[in-house]
DNA sequence: TACGTGGCGCTTTTT
DNA sequence: GCGCCACGTA
């Protein structure tokens, strides 16, 4: 028999300093003060889900909860830092111990830890898209797939059919017929290169970003002991933007908080717009069957929007079929602006349109980072940002390539990765490709004379599985040496010593230098030298590795950095202002990317069919509902004042000009809600 | 085997 | 307007 025994909490503080009845509303005092146990918070867009969450935190600590007990889960890093902040003005707590941030982040930092029991060290890489993309199609060379005699796909279509294996837990075959019937043939070829990728991704120390969800929770069902530790920590489980978890993360939050079951979640079903990376929203429609004795609370009350656009905004989802029913209403007091509907000849005339406004709404004195326009993809703001520069008005954009995943960014980076990883080959081929001479077939020879060195050195250290790649780089090791004993041809032999110099100087001894001075080594032995040659724009390239080394400086720990790096999200990126300029612009986003935000004033722009909707979503229900959403969360995002424009034409290149059909979307709200402007020209 | 050249197809959202 | 691929040459 065991014995239930009880540790009694030690009150933290004496006294309550918040007076949560008045800082809440109802709705929210009910959720933030509810007894521990499942909680469930259905929170509409705007109603203060980050209050609610960042007060339930708070009240956990002023009931005598340690920092350490909690884990809170966020969708980005950066709302994970904001949330503990608040918490930090609200009381005198040091809650630098709570564990919050992104599921990646969280899985990273187990893995770290206690990866050896899965058999990786913790000085392993983490891949992006595109070095998962490069070790895919190396695997695929490898497993005798002739690109010639069948059509196979490719590296990247690859790397997503396995995300979305991990991320559905679902079997490749169930995926390939529901997603890519096409391939279904190949079906025994597809799960080979799967196996074969996973053994590479072992051998050269390397989680995709699926990994660190994945293993983390392999890890823990496989371990019991080591889930136990969590299990134990994590006393206290908050989850934000549960709509968009999917069906591995969820099951992550089960698994820990399987015995205490003290886990808050809170989302709001309409706002899921992740399904296309595996976000299932079943997992917030069904968390009461789970948690059959959880509490469901939920807050509509929305304090951010006039009623004249939160009514544009429920009838815009009125639409949906699978949702919460539920009503929005406004706190706020009615402006008598109606939101605007916008008809404008062609993209250029719906630039002129948005600078125009921008500049008549700085005028009125509204802060231009209070306005934002918004799009549903990237491409769509070009000629926006033309017309904006054209008149002067400053802009920030979270841009689709990430600052990190720019091709001069990688390639500096890759020999640190490899000096903190002697088994990453996909930094080890990237960085000796940069060198003359040097293509696919010489460097996968030079790696093979590497990797036969590498499991040599873990041969004669008795394999101890703890310190394989740590092990590699322990003291008196030197990176230069081996590498000068091998062959390379003349062309490439004079810059080969250079990098075997270089490679001595950022890793003495094989122990890496940090991470600012490698940068600053590596561009001035090697890089500089090829961004001058390979690169029109050499000067920005240049001046972006000035700024990663400054970035650098903040991390002393090789690991730490690159973990930054890879986890980094461009929306995270903003706010460390690696990108510099804190200064005021107007913001363009995607609507994506803009989720979580708020604004005085928001312009959707190129509402036609075929661009939002995306044409790619037309197909299937869900798919639509799912573009609805995005539209919902578009509206949502909106203060003041909205604007809802569409060109009637679209310009592109060469085909001459393609008449657009309004989104189907502004067809479903009703007229009398928004006001037409007739704009015309002189 | 490396690397330059010309043609082609094409554009969703991201940790 | 951009990157990827196939091809041909050194």
């Amino acid at each position: 028999m065991s014995r239930q025994y009880t540790l009694q909490r030690t009150p933290r503080s004496t006294s309550i300093h918040l007076d949560y009845a008045a800082e809440l509303n109802e709705q929210q005092l009910a959720a933030v003060t509810a007894e521990p146990g499942p909680l469930l918070v259905i929170a509409g867009a705007g109603s203060g889900k980050t209050r609610t969450l960042t007060y339930r935190v708070a009240y956990l600590l002023e009931n005598g909860i340690d920092p350490r007990n909690i884990l809170l889960l966020t969708f980005t890093n950066r709302a994970a830092r904001e949330m503990l902040g608040r918490v930090a003005n609200l009381l005198p707590v040091d809650a630098s111990e709570l564990w919050g941030g992104t599921f990646h982040s969280v899985g990273n930092r187990i893995l770290r830890r206690h990866g050896s029991a899965l058999g990786y060290s913790s000085g392993f890489t983490i891949m992006d898209r595109e070095d998962q993309k490069d070790l895919i199609d190396t695997v695929v060379a490898n497993a005798g797939i002739d690109p010639k005699e069948i059509r196979f796909p490719k590296g990247d279509v690859l790397a997503e059919i396995f995300s979305f294996v991990v991320n559905t837990e679902k079997p490749l075959e169930e995926l390939l017929v529901e997603k890519f019937p096409y391939f279904l043939p190949l079906l025994d070829k597809i799960q080979d290169v799967h196996e074969r990728y996973e053994k590479k991704k072992k051998a050269t120390n390397s989680m995709d970003f699926d990994d660190l969800l994945e293993k983390t929770l392999s890890m823990f069902q496989e371990h019991e002991r080591i889930a136990e530790v969590y299990r134990r920590q994590f006393q206290f489980i908050l989850v934000d933007e549960y709509q968009d978890t999917n069906k591995i993360q969820a099951d992550l939050v089960d698994l820990l908080a399987r015995d205490h079951r003290n886990v808050m979640v809170v989302g709001d079903d309409a706002q899921s717009i992740y399904s296309w990376r595996g976000a299932n929203f079943q997992n917030i429609l069904e968390f009461p069957k789970r948690y059959p004795d959880g509490q469901v609370f939920k807050i509509e009350m929305n304090y951010r929007s006039v009623p004249e656009i939160l009514e544009v905004a429920n009838a815009a989802i009125a639409a949906n079929v699978q949702q919460f029913r539920k009503h929005l209403s406004s706190t706020r007091e009615s402006k008598a602006l109606k939101p605007a509907l916008v008809a404008l000849n062609d993209g250029a005339e719906q630039a002129q349109f948005v600078a125009q406004r921008i500049l008549e709404l700085r005028d009125e004195n509204v802060d231009l980072n209070d306005i934002a326009v918004l799009y549903r993809a990237h491409y769509h703001a070009v000629e926006l940002q033309l017309e904006l520069s054209r008149r002067g008005i400053p802009y920030q954009i979270t841009s689709g390539i990430r600052f990190f995943e720019q091709a001069h960014i990688k390639d500096v980076t890759a020999f640190i990765r490899f000096v903190a990883n002697p088994r990453d080959e996909v930094a080890f081929k990237r960085m000796v490709k940069l060198l003359p001479g040097i293509g696919n077939r010489t460097a996968e020879n030079l790696w093979q004379a590497w990797a036969a060195g590498v499991v040599a050195a873990d041969v004669d250290r008795g394999s101890e599985k703890e310190s394989q790649a740590a092990g590699v780089s322990a003291s008196g090791y030197s990176f230069g040496e081996p590498l000068q004993a091998m062959n390379v041809s003349a062309k490439s032999k004079k810059m080969w010593t250079q990098l075997a110099h270089t490679l001595d100087e950022i890793a003495p001894g094989g122990q890496p230098n940090p991470p600012s001075e490698m940068i600053t080594s590596i561009v001035e032995a090697i890089y500089d030298d090829y961004a001058k040659v390979n690169f029109t724009n050499y000067e920005l390239r240049r001046e972006d590795l000035d700024q990663l080394a400054v970035f650098a400086r903040q991390f002393k720990d090789v690991h730490e950095f690159l973990s930054q790096l890879a986890l980094i999200s461009n929306v995270d990126a903003e706010a460390t202002s690696v990108q510099g300029a804190d200064k005021e612009a107007v913001n363009l986003s995607t609507v994506h990317q803009a989720k979580g935000l708020e604004f005085h004033t928001v312009f959707v722009i190129w509402l036609t069919d075929g661009m939002f909707p995306s044409s790619r979503s037309l197909d299937t229900r869900d798919a639509l509902e799912e573009e609805r959403r995005l539209f919902y969360v578009a509206i949502t995002r909106a203060r003041d004042e909205l604007y809802l424009t569409y060109p009637q034409m679209r310009l592109s290149g060469g085909y001459g000009d393609v008449f657009q059909r309004p989104s189907r979307f502004l067809q479903e709200i009703p007229n009398e809600l928004l006001e037409d402007w007739q704009v015309r020209r002189r």
